[in-house]
RNA sequence: GUCCCCAUCGUCUAGCCUGGUCCAGGACACCGGCCUUUCACGCCGGCGACAGGGGUUCGAAUCCCCUUGGGGACGCCA
């Protein structure tokens, strides 16, 4: 087989949403699995409702979950020679012609079939009319009357579509623009693309441009229509299921591999695997295993996803995301060994990096404020003597290390006649502000003794105060 | 209205193509337990599905038909 070369064709409109990126995800996984080419292409036709904000943000958003491309980004606006080139062969062929009806007329057109039970369709009247071009003209492809068009899919099977039922479709507007099923097939035969992953919102379409491919004598590419996204109500994905964007799920604290894992999954298996690494997505995608259902999509399952893929990324990877939520609270963190450290102890417990920011804030505090109730059970003066001891002891041993804590924890349970629960608690909240953090010696390490040792002195002040 | 697609636990799915090893396996969520210095992680267990009906067959989640349900498309949008 030649390379295989894919595209990603969003259209301008809007932000990247999550069914969009999971196509552009199949299409990039099977380029780089087959050692291919991945095309990024922005069909930007659509004048009215097209914006180079949303270019800005689609860019961004595969950027961040680490899509590249290979050629690209081609805009279709700057194509129009190209696709006029076409539609000229087209019309001189005699598989395409001007027609001069109305957008009133064909609605009246529409109707009528409707009433006799039919498809609504423009129904050929300028067909054989043998028109001129004029300025309210458009371009219509002529498409056969009778047989049938199979389209072969590689994940839905062979699909017949009755050629009665295909209307000869505008592929050139009036203002002498090109309709998308043109642009897409002139694109997709000039770009060279060869398979294409598409949602199967376009299975419908596909007949009609295996029509245009057919008068243009091209070779037909390999097609495949996968399943949508539906929100938990089974609906189609809208802003009322929330988030959409794939820049909400950065904001949210989702990593952009776990990200990856989830949305190829959804749609996509291996077996029993639900882990994947970027690297063995790449290497274990493939098109035979692609779903022929429609799935929901679960917030609950990319959470768990994503909390495997944070014990799963190395701390000086996942300081590099944690920066950008530590920011987002006011954190001037760097990526270095103290956080590192910092992050090491937060891995088992965060879902989410906004989980593991909101985490992290007390080791980054210069003065540690006290809940309420945590002091009130933890901080009174019964403790006074064992934290004299250990802001002492830890500032005297020679190795600040895990061994030397343990050993200094004895020493005070020896001394105080204290259960090793009742030193670890209210020195937890002497060092955090609450009861609720990662293991006591893990987070003394990741602390560091000069902040530990002035923690317990400011909370010995607290309980003179 | 017409055409097209789809149908396994609440959700994502394995199995279906190449019927028997499936009184259907895994994961998420949920519930219980264990571990334990808090919170988590982890571990163990539980709950829970082949949409319905007809065929074909010795035998069907797997093949065929119908019904039902869900989704999509019918634009001088993409």
């Amino acid at each position: 087989m030649d390379t295989i070369i894919t595209r990603f064709p969003p259209s301008p409109t809007g932000y990247l949403h999550i069914g969009g990126v999971r196509t552009a995800l199949f299409n990039w996984l099977y380029a780089r699995k087959t050692k291919g080419k991945f095309v990024l292409r922005i069909e930007d036709t659509d004048a009215a409702r097209s914006t180079k904000e949303s270019v800005d943000t689609i860019l961004e958003s595969l950027e961040w979950l680490g899509i590249d491309w290979d050629e690209g980004p081609y805009f279709q606006t700057e194509r129009y020679d190209i696709y006029n080139e076409y539609i000229k062969k087209l019309l001189e062929s005699g598989a395409a012609y001007y027609c001069s009806c109305t957008p009133d007329e064909v609605n009246a057109m529409r109707e009528e079939a409707k009433a006799k039970g039919q498809k609504p369709m423009y129904n050929g009247k300028c067909r054989a009319r043998n028109l001129e071009k004029a300025d309210n003209t458009v371009v219509r492809l002529k498409t056969p009357d009778t047989g049938v068009t199979i389209v072969k899919d590689v994940v839905k099977g062979d699909t017949a579509f009755q050629n009665s039922e295909i209307d000869d479709f505008i592929i050139q507007r009036s203002d002498g623009s090109a309709m998308y099923n043109l642009a897409v097939v002139i694109d997709d035969i000039t770009m060279g693309i060869n398979t294409i992953i598409r949602g199967d919102d376009h299975l419908i379409n596909t007949p009609k441009q295996m029509l245009i491919y057919e008068a243009l004598g091209a070779d037909l590419p390999v097609f495949g229509h996968v399943p949508m996204v539906l929100g938990a109500d089974k609906s189609r994905l809208s802003k009322r299921h929330g988030a959409m964007s794939v820049g909400e799920y950065k904001n949210m604290g989702f990593l952009p591999d776990a990200m990856i894992n989830y949305l190829v999954r959804l749609g996509w298996s291996h077996g029993d695997q639900e882990f994947f690494k970027r690297d063995e997505l790449i290497e274990k995608f493939d098109l035979e295993h692609l779903g022929r259902s429609a799935s929901m999509f679960d917030t609950n399952k990319l959470i768990s996803l994503n909390a495997k893929h944070i014990q799963g990324t190395s701390p000086e990877e996942l300081a590099d995301h944690l920066l950008f939520h530590l920011n987002n609270l006011g954190i001037k963190a760097k990526n270095d060994k103290f956080t590192q450290g910092v992050i090491e102890t937060l891995q088992p417990r965060s879902k989410t990096l906004v989980d593991m920011a909101k985490a992290a804030e007390f080791y980054y505090l210069n003065e540690i404020e006290f809940d309420e109730k945590a002091a009130a059970k933890f901080l009174n003066s019964d403790i006074l003597d064992m934290l004299e001891k250990a802001a002492g002891y830890i500032d005297d041993i020679k190795e600040y290390n895990q061994e030397e804590l343990e050993n200094i924890f004895k020493q005070i349970m020896e001394e105080t006649g204290l259960k090793f629960g009742k030193i670890a608690q209210p020195l937890r909240v002497a060092l955090t502000g609450t009861t609720i953090s990662p293991g006591i010696f893990e987070m003394l390490l990741a602390l560091g003794r000069e902040k530990t040792v002035n923690r317990i002195k400011a909370a010995i002040k607290f309980i003179n105060a």
